[in-house]
DNA sequence: GTCTATACTGCGATAGAC
DNA sequence: GTCTATCGCAGTATAGAC
């Protein structure tokens, strides 16, 4: 007798409701419809995101998310360019620290953001305009990186041809969240050795 | 809107027999429902393989889905040990090659694996029983890979304490990976130079 | 093994009151 | 800006005939 039919019902934890005055408005409807948006897609996947799904967890009705927004795509897309504006912020700041290689690993490290990025992908992979949006953000990321870890090889005294930045930067973030997505399902051989390989090369360049 | 036409050219190289009856049975009804679910979450992802689309593609009506699977996750988990199977056969095959390390990338490098080994990941973030059947294949996918390049490793007469196998495996298999998705949206700054820097790599060790 | 038929639930989206 | 109400459709899953 397997269990068959493992409906998820809404986990039932009401929004928080910080009535100012009178109103239930903390940060705008808008922003709360993504954020709700944002948390179901991270916590049981991008096709659980639907607007009944939403206005709940939001505390408002459902047809109020297509005031907000005209299909469930834009709200997806409001989603990304939402997280995009603070990833982009974390990223600048982190990489102004003392040692940007070491920033741009443990930035890709944290497990929210790979699980949430992974969603966004497989999205992305099927939706012409979350693609597009995808990849731009991306190449803006990739931009800051490679200008941090330009300053920071060159600190080094890095032979700038022999290891060019942009390829150091790909190298490290990509690895890094490579661990991540699979530590997100358990799996962790490897792991270990990879970090410290990679400590081992940082701690080489400052040698 | 896809038209009614049947798919007669699934992945596998299942035979093709025909029954006493005349009805094609090119595999099974099973390994066709497979097939046609694989071929749904590749192209418009997991939250469009529905029982209902599966079975139009595989010619059969939508009742029979759930005579073959009890529910949609174990038709998504059949899915995956279908594609295990394919890809650790692909795998051994192609690491027995004069160059395992050329093609651990070149292997990493199918667009085709990529985006569904995207969907299958946001799949296994969310359902468990998903979660852990990727990560015993993965697990036995780094085991072989892992083998090989020690091996290769060997033959060049590199340290294999300053290099271990199993991260020069992950890395170039990740890096692969992860150009290979990023292909998948149309972003490839960065890539040239990425891929270079690899043969570059690789060329150094058989000098 | 495959089908028809159906139960029930939830979906995206819209109309229109307040 | 938020609500109620509803449309039409697609989703998973089951029962039972052949």
């Amino acid at each position: 007798m397997p269990t068959k039919a493992r409906k998820l019902r809404p986990g039932g934890e009401t929004p928080r409701r910080t009535t100012v005055h009178g109103k239930l408005d903390d940060g705008g409807t808008r922003q709360r419809l993504v954020d709700a948006t944002a948390q179901i897609m991270h916590d049981e996947g991008y096709a659980a995101a639907t607007s009944r799904r939403v206005a709940a967890k939001a505390g408002v009705k459902q047809a109020l998310v297509y005031y907000y927004f005209p299909t469930m795509d834009d709200l997806f897309l409001a989603v990304l360019r939402s997280g995009a504006e603070t990833a982009l912020e974390q990223l600048r700041k982190a990489l102004t620290e003392d040692d940007p290689l070491r920033a741009l690993w443990r930035l890709n490290c944290d497990p929210r953001q790979t699980v949430m990025s992974t969603e966004l992908m497989a999205l992305a992979n099927h939706r012409k305009a979350i693609g597009a949006e995808l990849r731009n953000f991306a190449e803006r990321v990739r931009d800051i990186e490679t200008a941090a870890v330009t300053m920071s090889l060159r600190s080094y005294g890095v032979d700038l041809e022999a290891y060019p930045p942009v390829v150091i930067a790909m190298l490290v973030a990509q690895l890094a969240r490579s661990v991540s997505n699979e530590s997100a399902v358990g799996l962790t051989r490897g792991h270990e050795e990879l970090r410290q390989f990679v400590e081992a090369q940082f701690a080489m360049l400052s040698r």
